[in-house]
This record gives C-alpha cells, sequence and structure tokens, in this order.
DNA sequence: ATGGTTATGTTATTATTTTCACAAAAAGTG
DNA sequence: CACTTTTTGTGAAAATAATAACATAACCAT
C-alpha cells in the first residue's frame, strides 16, 4: 500500500526535474534535489535505491538520465487515454486544462454525463451520453476515469465503470468508493483537503494533543 | 507529522457519519463505520481514543454525539471565510462550488486576480484585484487562503499571502511551495494524482519490485 | 441475580517508514 | 600518486503507524 507514497514522491521529483531542466541546470544532487521537494536527500536516495536508479559517486545526477529513468517507470513515452465522467464545474475545469495534462502525455479522450444539455464539444473534448461510455470504454481500451458526478450517483457510476472495465478512478465526490481490489482508486476530497489545512492552521490545540501538522 | 492523517481520517469518519445521519441511522459501530469510510475498526478506535472520544462500551456511539464531538474538534460551529486566489478553471469551479463548502460552514468570501476582465462576481462572491488582497486579509481577519493560480506565480503568490499574514493555503499549482514553517501548506498536484492511479493501474510491474498498490 | 454476549478502550506486538551512519567510489589537489 | 573532499548507496537503528489481543464495561436473556 506504501508504494503509493512512494511514487507519488518520485513523481514530485520528476516535476522538480523538469522546473530544474528549464532552468538550465544538468545536474542535481539529492540534497539540491530534497531541498526542491520538500524532502529528505536520504528518502531521495532511498526511492532512487528502491526503483534500481543509479547517480555517480560524487557528482550527483545527471538530469536527463534521471528524467529518462522515470520516464520509463511511468510509461511516459506513450500516450495515455482517460475518459471523463460528470462535466459539471470541477469536470469542465479538468477538460479546459487538457493540453496541461497532454504536456504530460495524459489526455480526456471523451467526457461522459447523464444531462443531454451538456452533450457538446468542450475544448476538442467529445462529451457523449452515459449509455455509449462501455462501449467506449471497450472499444478503446481505457483504462482509467476520471470521476467527476454529484455524491448520491457516484458509487452507481463507479460499478459501472468498473463492469466496463475500467481499472483505475481518480474520484472527486465526496464518498469512499467501493470497488474490487484489483480497481485503484483515489478519493480527492477537496472538501476535507480545506478543513485540514483549516483546523491545523486556526485549531490546533495543545489541549488536543496536537503538536505541530 | 503524521497527525495530518488523523484528521484527514477524522474528516473522513464524519463524512460518513452525516450520511449514516440522513439515511435515518442513530447508532454507528467502529465496524460499520470502518465498512463504510474503508478503515479498520480498530483504527477507528485508536483515532477516537486520540481525540478523548468516547462510545459506549457495548453500544458503540452514538451518531449526534459523535457528530458534536468531531464538530466541536474541527470548530465546525463557526463559519469559517476563507479565499481564493486565481479565478480561471479550477478558481471558478470552486467559486461555483460554494454552497458546498457553505454546507461544510466554509465560505469563499472573495476571489483575486491579476487579470481586469476576472474583476466581477462569480456566483455571489466578489473577485478582486491583486492589489487589495492584503488589505482585504487583514481587515477581515482571513487566515485561509486557496490557490489556483499558474505554477510560474505560484511561490510569489504564496508569498504575498504569508506577508498579508495568511497562516493556511490549499495549493493547486504544480509546485512544491516554500514557506515559513508555521505556516500549513497543502498541495494539491492533479496531475500527480492521475499519473499515479495510472501507473497503479497500468504498469504496476513486479520486475520493478511493485506488488500492489 | 447470573452467566453469556457484545463492542469498546487500551496495551502489546508487529510492520512499515524514516533517519542515521558510514563505507566506498569518484573527483579534485598538491 | 597519495591524500582530501564530496556525495552516493545501503544496512542498521530509531521512530511511527497499523494490527492484534484482550480485559472491561454494558447489556440481555433466563
Ligand atoms: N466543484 C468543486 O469545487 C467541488 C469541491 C469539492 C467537491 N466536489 C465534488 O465533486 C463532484 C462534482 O462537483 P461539481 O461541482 O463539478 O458538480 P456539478 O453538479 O457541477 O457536476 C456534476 C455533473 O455530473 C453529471 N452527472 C450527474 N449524475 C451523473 C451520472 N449518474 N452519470 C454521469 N454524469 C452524471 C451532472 O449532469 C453534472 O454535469 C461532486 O461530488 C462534488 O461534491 C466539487
Ligand atoms: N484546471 C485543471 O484541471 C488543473 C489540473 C491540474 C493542475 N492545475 C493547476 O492549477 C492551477 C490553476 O489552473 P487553471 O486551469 O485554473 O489555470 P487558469 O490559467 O485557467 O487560471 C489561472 C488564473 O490565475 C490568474 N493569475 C495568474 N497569475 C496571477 C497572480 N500572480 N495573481 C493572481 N492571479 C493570477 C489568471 O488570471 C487566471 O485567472 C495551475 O497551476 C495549474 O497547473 C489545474
Amino acid at each position: 500500500m506504501q508504494i503509493r507514497n512512494n511514487i507519488r514522491r518520485l513523481l514530485q521529483y520528476r516535476m522538480c526535474l523538469i522546473r530544474f531542466r528549464e532552468l538550465g541546470f544538468e545536474r542535481v544532487y539529492s540534497y539540491s534535489l530534497g531541498r526542491e521537494a520538500g524532502v529528505s536527500p536520504e528518502q531521495i536516495r532511498k526511492d532512487f535505491s528502491r526503483f534500481g536508479i543509479k547517480g555517480n559517486k560524487r557528482g550527483g545526477y545527471l538530469i536527463s538520465e534521471l528524467l529518462d529513468s522515470l520516464n520509463y517507470i511511468f510509461g511516459k513515452n506513450e500516450l495515455q487515454d482517460v475518459i471523463l465522467i460528470g462535466v459539471g464545474n470541477i469536470g469542465m475545469a479538468l477538460a479546459r486544462y487538457n493540453c496541461g495534462f497532454f504536456k504530460r502525455r495524459k489526455y480526456i479522450v471523451a467526457g461522459f454525463d447523464i444531462d443531454p444539455s451538456k452533450i457538446r464539444k468542450i475544448n476538442e473534448i467529445p462529451v457523449l451520453p452515459m449509455e455509449v461510455m462501455p462501449r467506449f470504454v471497450k472499444e478503446n481500451g481505457i483504462t482509467v476515469g476520471i470521476m467527476a458526478v454529484p455524491a448520491v450517483s457516484a458509487q452507481e457510476v463507479c460499478n459501472s465503470l468498473v463492469n466496463a472495465g475500467i481499472k483505475g478512478i481518480m474520484n472527486f465526490a465526496p464518498i469512499v468508493l467501493k470497488a474490487p481490489k484489483h480497481v485503484v482508486i483515489e478519493n480527492i476530497n477537496l472538501c476535507n483537503v480545506l478543513e485540514s489545512v483549516i483546523y491545523c492552521a486556526n485549531y490546533a490545540r495543545d489541549d488536543l494533543g496536537v503538536l505541530e501538522c
């Protein structure tokens, strides 16, 4: 389970490396990357070690090589198609951001919605009725979906995605989705995130035994 | 640091409890709540114990009492004002969702943007020019801000928020913000989250030592 | 009452993650 | 070429977190 933190950090490192490269750097050291990514140098070396990534004993890491290794791990070179279910506030924001995803070789190829008024192109992405979703998934070999539907419909939508053959879901509805355990689910509860920030910023009190956040 | 997971889980529990209450339930047990929240019963009891929340030795927990305790911890009864910086795709989606936040007693009271064309009301929320942000923060005692600006401006915006007196930031820009450590920062990198889901769903390979996600 | 059952609360145990520490390789230096 | 400096890579130690275990209180049925 905790491999996911590991992966999350590697992705973070990649993001920082891309920025370093844009700034014209050629090399990084575990401590310079660590400073940028907000992680200890040892942690970085451990993470790299875990995935068999080697640096140069004294010369740090060559950014281009590091990025190659990370891109290999994350299958960066293949373009990865994903679908979006629910094209409301959040769904629309994601659809409009598609060129940002595309830079990372992720691409929302289609949206789906039950509301007929949503059935139109948004930022070049066709939005289709829910009924055609299962066929679309099968015909295009889609494995990952983003869910941005109301909480009441979320479990039902999740079920049909799983039935259609989806293997990974990024869910924005404030509910813990249940799915067979071979399906990877990431619940993003923005209200809870906001609330935890508020709590840590304002309410952390000693009498609750909270020392730091 | 790990206290934050603890808090995240408590918020999750609260979410589930609200749903249970809506469904007409009066009591929960550590196992029923656990099933709903995707957490082990022991973990739940541990979390409650950590925050001094008590149940009934045989009757489980009274939902209303539990919610009272959790609301007390999270200062739910006071309405918490937050501001939003950057009213683009994501910022707009959040602004439009404001009644959803309001239900949780969180409220976006104002947006700020450098783009003059954004300076108008969105869903009743006034969007103001960046120049007035510091004064607004001070006059209204705002402590938490949501940042939805491009990565290039993010650190600069963060700095001015911190200077204005902000104590907590929820950041959507794909960059690890640096701030004094009394400031709580939560970086939400949606690209990375999506990518990690894709990785776990598709690419987890034995030869990388990855067994499960 | 009394004995059995149930679910909490907490202590003990196990597992995981992070940090520490240091040997070893590379690169510079005189 | 020896000697110093630097930074990686990793195994050992420490810290944290999750799980299991179980004693204890509350309830129920007889
Ligand atoms: N917008 C935000 O800032 C925000 C913040 C926190 C959480 N969320 C959560 O994210 C989810 C989406 O939020 P939103 O503001 O975009 O909501 P929204 O109501 O604007 O959009 C939901 C979309 O899903 C579609 N939909 C409903 N049922 C469907 C179904 N069964 N199949 C397919 N499509 C369906 C609707 O037609 C609509 O277009 C919600 O669960 C919400 O609680 C949103
Ligand atoms: N939209 C998405 O789905 C998505 C997904 C992943 C990450 N992100 C990240 O979230 C952030 C926002 O994304 P978006 O799609 O909403 O971008 P956007 O370009 O639509 O909106 C950014 C807004 O910030 C404003 N802005 C720019 N500089 C500013 C400054 N210095 N002060 C105040 N306002 C400023 C702009 O005027 C604009 O209104 C970006 O960093 C993006 O990388 C967005």
